[in-house]
DNA sequence: GCCGTTTTCGGCCCGACTGTTTTCAGTCG
């Protein structure tokens, strides 16, 4: 059974429970189980054959007996007694925002709703508006939800996130506020987010609220108040603006930045010690005396943590590590000497070879790596063996004009079969060999780990590019055993390539983290096809920082002197997996 | 249902906003 099952389940555990009025622990209980198993890197199903299903955090005793039982008989009898209680489609009605339990449960006990279909006709006939603490207003406001998630695309990718973020924030500059920051997820560096979430500090917040509110990208107010307001902007995101003093931005800024579990587990830890931690501050519960932060790194020193980077906070040991001061020391923009995955027009890219050096030389990087795809990629202008040795000329002749090393290499398809797209011969003239999987995305785990490791094992691959292959919200990643591919990394030297594409974030966080514990080595490749493009490595960065990855994991932070050393060092044995 | 810098039992984050009400319930993040 795939997690993605697994969490589907936990999830409308979850869900019914709260249309029963369940105990609200138990049922943050299990929306924490989901969360872990959402964002955890190998199959459950496998864990609970070795018996460590406790090691997801969140599981327990009871879960796990659960998870259990599905595994080995393929149904869940505590799932479909709670099903039985309720008619079905009532949890589907949680997913409007604006429906919680409550409503969802007088929807379907006294309308008998039991489809968004349903609900969506009930409101035109003005059943809804009518029922007890309902009304007119609370009745437009779900068929607007209703609306809304139906024509909604899922969550945005960061990189579409990020620039409409930043184009508010600079909508603002002119009014009475400063400290304007992304929050929330974006600043955490999640691969994709909900919302956009910007806080500023003001001591006049009414009126930057109301600026915000009415700016011309503002398609529609969701919610307008003292220090925050809601608002959608095309095409379809919501941003929330909170404003708050400016004593309290490090405080806020803690708060809002989340995430939720991190913040649950933060304040639980303050509450052992006495103290009530808001937006506005520490509270010390005795005396009642409450302490401001205009910086956030005081905030956390105030609570004897070290300073834990947005990108850790999620909730898994980071304040544990922190109260050790045993954080590691994560990759910084700054640390990045070159480029490892680059194209040029002599294959799909849009900018020549000396295009793309002088624009990576007056990034200030020493070096980068010209990855053009191979001849199997037709419709990208693939090299052949004759235009690969002409490019190799071409890329001496620019080195030596621009004055920035250049590493020549390729971008080489990895067949259906598991050979590679060039020969050997000509693989082995080039300074860095990628190889990467464009076709045949849908191969089962065992012929896809076969094919990925027949790479991995040829002494001329130095880099498997986005090893995953997913497109964000478009495709998902391969079937694959990252755990077998981990080990054949290590034992090979073979690097896994961190695409910087913020379509692609690939590997993704957690098996980036899994890498490093694995002890494989990483190279964050740009894939810019275009000069602009060579920006994206600061999406890499944050999604490698999201992955605990410390500068040591990288191969972008050596010179381009131990770049060539490691590059020759590849294991050429034949795998003994 | 989970979990431990006091705990294997007894806790479990905290406040804003809205709409429907005359003081609050429901929802959200």
């Amino acid at each position: 059974m795939r997690n993605a099952e697994v969490v589907k389940i936990l999830q409308d555990i979850a869900d019914l429970l709260e249309l029963k009025g369940e105990n609200q622990f138990k049922i943050r209980a299990y929306q924490r189980a989901t969360r872990s198993i959402e964002h955890f890197p190998q199959s459950v199903e496998q864990l609970a054959k070795e018996g460590r299903l406790n090691d997801i955090p969140g599981v327990g005793e009871g879960i796990g007996k659960k998870l259990n039982e599905l595994f080995s008989t393929g149904h869940l009898k505590y799932y479909e007694e709670l099903r039985s209680q309720f008619p079905s489609g009532t949890s589907a009605l949680l997913d409007v925002p604006g429906i919680g339990p409550k409503t969802a449960i007088k929807l379907s006990g006294e309308l008998g709703i039991s489809s968004l279909s349903e609900l969506e006709e009930a409101i035109q006939e003005g059943k809804v508006a009518s029922l007890y603490r309902l009304g007119d207003k609370i009745a437009q406001n779900i068929e607007h939800h209703l609306k809304l998630l139906r024509s909604k695309e899922n969550r945005i990718p960061i990189g579409v996130a990020l620039p409409v973020a930043e184009n508010v924030i600079s909508s603002l500059k002119s009014s009475p506020v400063i400290n304007l920051t992304t929050a929330g997820s974006l600043r955490r560096f999640k691969e994709t987010a909900g919302d956009i979430d910007i806080l500023g500090t003001s001591d006049r917040c009414e009126e930057v609220l109301n600026t915000f509110a009415h700016l011309p990208e503002v398609k529609e107010i969701l919610a307008l108040g003292e220090t925050k307001s809601s608002v959608i902007v095309a095409p379809d995101l919501q941003v929330d603006l909170r404003v708050v003093p400016h004593d309290s931005f490090g405080s806020s800024l803690q708060y809002f930045t989340g995430s939720k579990d991190h913040n649950i587990k933060l304040r639980e830890r303050g509450r052992r010690q006495g103290l009530k931690l808001s937006e506005y501050g520490i509270t010390e519960l005795d005396s009642g005396i409450t302490h401001k932060f205009t910086h956030e790194e005081d905030f956390y020193h105030w609570l004897g943590l070290s300073f834990i980077p947005p990108e850790l906070r999620e909730g898994q040991e980071e304040i544990e590590l922190a109260a050790k001061s045993s954080l590691p020391h994560l990759l910084e923009l700054s640390n990045i000497r070159g480029d490892f995955h680059v194209h040029t027009d002599w294959s799909d890219g849009q900018n020549s070879v000396e295009e793309m050096a002088v624009a990576a030389k007056d990034m200030g990087y020493e070096f980068i790596t010209i990855t053009d795809h191979s001849r199997g990629r037709g419709v990208a202008h693939g090299l052949d063996e004759e235009r690969v040795l002409k490019q190799l000329e071409r890329i001496r002749e620019v080195e030596g004009r621009v004055g920035i090393h250049i590493l020549s290499g390729i971008e080489v398809d990895i067949r259906a079969d598991g050979n590679l797209d060039l020969p050997d011969s000509v693989l082995s003239k080039l300074d860095v060999v990628i190889a990467s999987v464009h076709s045949s995305f849908s191969q089962d785990r065992d012929r896809m780990t076969k094919r990925m490791l027949s790479a991995v094992e040829n002494s001329q691959v130095d880099i498997l590019g986005h090893p995953s292959g997913r497109l964000l919200e478009e495709r998902e990643e391969v079937a694959l055993d990252f755990e077998t591919l981990f080990s054949a990394c290590k034992e090979t030297k073979t690097v896994l390539e961190i695409n910087c594409q913020p379509k692609r974030l690939d590997l993704k966080d957690s098996y980036i983290r899994e890498a490093i514990k694995a002890g494989v080595k990483l190279s964050l490749g740009s894939d810019a096809h275009s000069i602009s493009q060579l920006q994206y490595m600061h999406f890499g960065v944050g999604i490698a920082r999201r992955g605990w990855c410390e500068s040591k994991h990288v191969l972008n932070t050596l010179s381009f002197e131990e770049v060539r050393q490691w590059m020759k060092e590849k294991v050429c044995a034949p795998l003994s997996i």
